[in-house]
RNA sequence: GGAGGGGUUCCCGAGUGGCCAAAGGGAGCAGACUGUAAAUCUGCCGGCCGAGCGCCUACGUAGGUUCGAAUCCUACCCCCUCCA
């Protein structure tokens, strides 16, 4: 993609929360279009979570616009920083990954990562690389670049330090280990996510310290999860993984309530924001139903991930499942055998994993949340006993079921 | 080294001798409705089965007092704050 440096700034900064500074990334740009030499954009994540989720995306999407322009994308696996943990005032301590899983973490990033970056122009590093070379007497030199003043500036540590919380001395060393990430990779910009501009602005300061051109940085906005409310995290449980099956993703983004879906349209999706206005728009006047805008989003995101076909697939199964409330196709069969004649319902859940206890199982007896071929059972103590029928369709709620034969 | 505060069910957070499997909120699950796994409303939300006003496990850990303890006592572990 070829563009002017004016335009190439408009399409690298849509959707960007900081930007600091503009002027210098414009020169930056510039100095690349003369030289041919592309810029260095660098991102860290963190080693412990290697399943990207959508609020990821938000990110490396962001990455994705520079390599459309030709420049070259670092993805920092944050194995040496991961040990100290960003600070959030909770757990500070992350517990430490063996070489192994470090090793066996990246192959999973690499694996779903370039279902967004462009494999040409990407390079994974470990900043352990450079981090554990530093040692003590590095470190120690690293700390004299920076304040406790300037650090108490992060919002984090300005709170705790006025409301008397602990502030642990290793939490100092996150954000300046971070920056030097920078140092080592000579990175002409930052990304991440808006509770990431602290990190990255100390990245500038520290570069400075070491005689190179201050990096640009650029945050993007933090997604919500599917709950809506707390940011998308794996821990939480709210989140919409782009490894999961197309009908998850698919059934997930359907779950996202109406007035979440348009951030999701603006952050995940390669809709500019003025048409996401119009789509708004378009909702608000009653012209389009916000049932087929979600829609539209959920196969958007699925195509994005699994084709354009697997779409169409979660789609139908969408339909069908929870539109027709039909059973869906290609159901995971169970087989079981009945001893000696008879098994009582909730048992049955249970050994089939739909339920994690017989209470439950029998709470959703109860409650109604149980079909048996189509047909409600309420009594708890219900038999599934051995007759003539060799295969029933089991189901709980709207998301379990199974494929029961008898043998 | 000294003084004080605290550890409650997935999370937050009430509870200071029985009415406590433990208020309330959040998350989660189910049902109704619908436009969808939106919204709204309702119900559930430790485990076990003989489903009884039953049994077991649970309020940092281990003991103790008591007919009876999340609640009182003792020791220990952990977290936090202040003073030095």
């Amino acid at each position: 993609m070829t563009m002017s440096t004016g335009d190439a700034l408009t399409y690298l900064t849509k959707g960007a929360v900081n930007l600091v500074d503009e002027a210098l990334l414009l020169k930056k740009l510039q100095r690349a279009e003369r030289s041919g030499e592309p810029l260095v954009i660098k991102a860290g994540f963190d080693p412990s979570a290697p399943d990207l989720h959508l609020g990821h995306t938000v990110v490396l999407r962001k990455m994705k616009h520079f390599q459309d322009l030709g420049h070259t994308v670092v993805f920092v696996i944050g194995d040496f920083t991961g040990m100290i943990g960003d600070p959030t005032g909770k757990k500070s301590t992350r517990p430490q990954l063996t070489r192994e899983q470090v090793a066996e973490n990246a192959q999973t990033y690499r694996r779903q990562v370039f279902k967004i970056l462009d494999r040409e122009t990407t390079s994974i590093r470990f900043n352990s690389e450079w981090l554990s070379q530093l040692g003590a007497e590095g470190f120690i030199r690293l700390a004299g670049k920076y304040t406790v003043a300037r650090m108490l500036e992060r919002d984090d540590f300005k709170k705790r330090f006025h409301g008397q919380l602990p502030i642990h001395i290793h939490e100092f060393l996150y954000p300046l280990a971070q920056a030097y990430d920078s140092v080592a990779l000579k990175a002409d910009v930052e990304l991440g996510g808006t509770d990431q501009l602290f990190n990255l602005l100390v990245g500038r300061d520290i570069m400075r310290e070491y005689g190179l051109e201050e990096q640009v940085v650029l945050t993007v906005p933090l997604l919500e999860g599917t709950d809506g409310v707390e940011k998308m995290s794996k821990s939480l449980g709210n989140y919409i993984g782009i490894n999961e099956a197309p009908e998850d993703i698919y059934g997930k983004v359907m779950s996202v309530s109406d007035a979440m879906m348009w951030r999701y349209y603006l952050l995940t999706t390669d809709l500019a924001p003025s048409e996401v206005d119009d789509l708004k728009a378009k909702v608000a006047s009653g012209a389009l139903h916000p049932m087929k805008a979600k829609r539209d989003l959920a196969a958007t995101l699925v195509s994005y991930y699994h084709g354009a076909g697997a779409a169409r697939g979660a789609a139908e199964h969408f339909d069908r499942v929870f539109s027709k409330r039909e059973d869906p196709e290609g159901m995971e069969e169970a087989r079981i055998a009945l001893a000696p004649e008879a098994m009582p319902l909730y048992k049955l859940l249970v050994e089939l994993g739909l339920c994690s206890s017989g209470n439950e199982a029998r709470r959703l007896l109860e409650q109604g949340g149980v079909t048996l071929d189509g047909e409600k059972v309420t009594d708890t103590k219900a038999l599934l006993s051995r007759n003539a029928k060799a295969c029933y369709v089991l189901r709980v709620g709207k998301l379990k079921y199974r494929k029961v034969i008898v043998e």
